[in-house]
DNA sequence: CGTTCGATGCACT
DNA sequence: GTGCATCGAACGT
């Protein structure tokens, strides 16, 4: 007879603390999304702190818009966008509510829903051309979400309690580098970017 | 290896 | 109308 340990998931008190320490905090635990056929889940490895309305490269960088709302509200909430019109990123919300903040969540390592995953992240592919490895599943914040089903949709979902959830991780992960920000035109100074140092699965670029 | 560039939708000015 | 918190195909070396 085998017992498995029942998941923790991230308690709102979690998120509700400085974002670089919720980024840091963050690696190594898992992200689950449960939908009616399978769960896909991925250990994280590789995040970006987004501050406050005084961090250019943040959403809330303007103010309050319409698309930022989720940041200043509840944290341990999703934050979703579409990006470059095909890619979603998420994020989770950081920080108590009225101090817009959030983590984007940039790679898993796949550990659950392996095939779904490959599914999913099928392109039209030729014949012979070999199917993506393991690694690059959720390499990149708009694979990862492609991989695990995640939309618009999911958008304010509460990250706490769920079928969308950042459960307690349990492997120990190599040691941790922090890294200026990928992708942005703004704010690359800050070195805000962390993930598990030579991890395959982290995505690559400076 | 490396770099460039097009796809694609929408929030924001 | 402009500009993205991207990705991967298509080049060049």
């Amino acid at each position: 007879m085998t017992v498995e340990a029942a998941a923790v998931v991230l308690s709102r008190d979690f998120y509700a603390r400085p974002t670089l320490d919720v980024a840091r905090d963050l690696i190594g635990q898992v992200l689950v999304h449960a939908t009616a056929r399978t769960r896909t889940a991925g250990v994280i490895v590789e995040v970006e702190a987004y501050i406050g309305e005084s961090d250019p490269a943040c959403h809330a960088a303007p103010g309050p818009t319409t698309r930022n709302q989720p940041l200043y509200g509840e944290p341990g909430r999703a934050y979703v966008y579409l990006n470059y019109g095909m890619h979603y990123l998420m994020n989770a919300v950081t920080e108590p509510a009225g101090s817009p903040a959030a983590v984007l969540i940039r790679a898993l390592e796949p550990v659950e829903g392996i095939e779904l995953m490959r599914r999913r992240r099928s392109r039209l592919r030729r014949a012979g051309v070999p199917p993506l490895p393991d690694r690059a599943l959720c390499r990149g914040p708009g694979n990862l979400a492609r991989a695990l089903g995640i939309s618009l949709c999911q958008n304010r979902r509460d990250l706490t309690v769920g079928s969308l959830v950042i459960e307690e991780g349990t492997a120990p992960l190599g040691p941790l580098a922090w890294g200026p920000r990928i992708g942005i035109r703004v704010g690359s100074d800050r070195p805000w970017r962390c993930y598990v140092a030579g991890h395959p699965a982290v995505s690559r670029r400076a």
